[in-house]
DNA sequence: CGTGCTTTTGAATAGTATCAAGGCCGGTGG
DNA sequence: CCACCGGCCTTGATACTATTCAAAAGCACG
């Protein structure tokens, strides 16, 4: 809670408040907002407790999971730096799904009622957020489809190049910034964990990737790309 | 385009903007805004096309449909009166997703520049926004998470569920309010037309539905739910 | 009373999940 | 330093679910 990067300092270029709120409120942003760092696999938010306010993601990534049947999860949405966590209109309202660290991260978290200050005070700011959902909410339309439509082969590739295009990959060898597990990926895309394997082995084979240890590099990404382009995307 | 209902004298309960905006800003968008009538099947907007304003159901019934590979579909959302459609941040963007109308829907538009104004002007308007967008994402991912991880049997009940949630059923028999084909229930769920017609040939003979030519009749709603209810449906 | 479209039904096939066993790797403790 | 343990990953065999293809029945419309 205390150690504090003040917004001032912070050098996150993706955050909506750096971006468009005037400097009197970023002082009293600054003044209200509780920082909160996270190890992998902490839980930022639980599904079914109570929303509070709204988290920035600073620095590092994050998964936004929903509890399914039978143990099983899906993985609606991966977020990274500047990304909007947690945000649900109403106060009353519960998280319909978890967030969990991937990497160690570090969030900032504006309760309620400052979070409503501030909307009604920087217009340009919640234009912006309007936007930011308008976008999210077209992604997971894009993606439902795909999942919809796709074989396990598909959905393998498409989360791959998902994957780097929200975590990014190392620019020289093209290994992927994030390491999930087999399960992770299975979740991310709605298959049984020994299908991603099989896929990723398969991929492997074609020299499409390249698997070291637990990351993934992608050697030949116009060939992932291939497999789905039917679909458009990209 | 002529022949418009005033704002004022809309009984749309549901509308943003009379929710909203100050009664200066209603008579300003009064002015800017078209009015269109579509029949049933008529095409609102189309994937591709550039975006050039927001459309808000004054009245009637749209499916929002995404092209997937080989001639595919799917019915990404369905949009009810008071419901926005066609808003994506960007004006130089594209529509990643074609609305149609269901039945005959009448629907206000008001362009980009308009918009911007009255977002800039009435900041709980633009908040009311937010709030739409972010349960709109919500219920995305909840239907993406069904997708994925429901059967056949389990995804044409939760359908039915879905629509009736939406567009409401007749309160004395309780049929459903919109009559689609079993293609259109198909591209809803991410199956194939013949499983529909099967499944609700099962739900049938199990006395949870009635089929009354073009329309359905949901007879035991508790039976449809008792199907979904592992997934935390309702 | 045809004609064309949607729906229903059936049978064959393909794609995935499930179950089970074995391998690999990193971490821990002797 | 090495052996062991546990978790994750891989691979194979099997069963099942859903798609595909095909054909017939139902229905609206001219």
């Amino acid at each position: 809670m205390n150690n504090k990067i003040s917004c001032k300092e912070c050098n996150s270029d993706a955050c909506f408040i750096k971006q468009q709120c005037s400097s009197d409120w970023i002082d009293k942003i600054e003044f209200k907002k509780i920082q909160i760092n996270h190890q992998a696999e902490d839980c930022i938010f639980r599904e079914g407790g109570y929303v509070e306010g709204i988290y920035f993601i600073q620095h590092g990534n994050a998964k936004i999971v929903a509890r399914g049947a039978e143990n099983r999860e899906l993985i609606v949405r991966l977020a990274t730096v500047g990304h909007v966590l947690g945000h649900r209109g109403s106060r009353d309202d519960k998280y319909p799904v978890s967030a969990i660290a991937l990497s160690d991260t570090t969030i900032c978290f504006i309760d309620n009622d400052t979070l409503y200050d501030v909307f009604m005070n920087n217009p340009k700011l919640t234009l912006l957020l309007v936007e930011f959902y308008s976008r999210e909410l077209r992604k997971t339309e894009i993606r439902m489809k795909y999942l919809t439509q796709m074989n396990v082969k598909e959905k393998i590739a498409e989360a791959l190049l998902f994957i780097k295009e929200v975590f990014g990959a190392d620019d020289d060898d093209g290994t992927l910034n994030v390491s999930l597990t087999r399960q992770e990926i299975a979740d991310l895309t709605g298959v049984t964990a020994e299908q991603v394997s099989r896929e990723l082995g398969e991929f492997e084979k074609k020299k499409l990737i390249i698997k070291k240890g637990r990351g993934i590099k992608l050697i030949d990404e116009k060939g992932l790309y291939e497999i789905v382009k039917k679909y458009g995307v990209g």
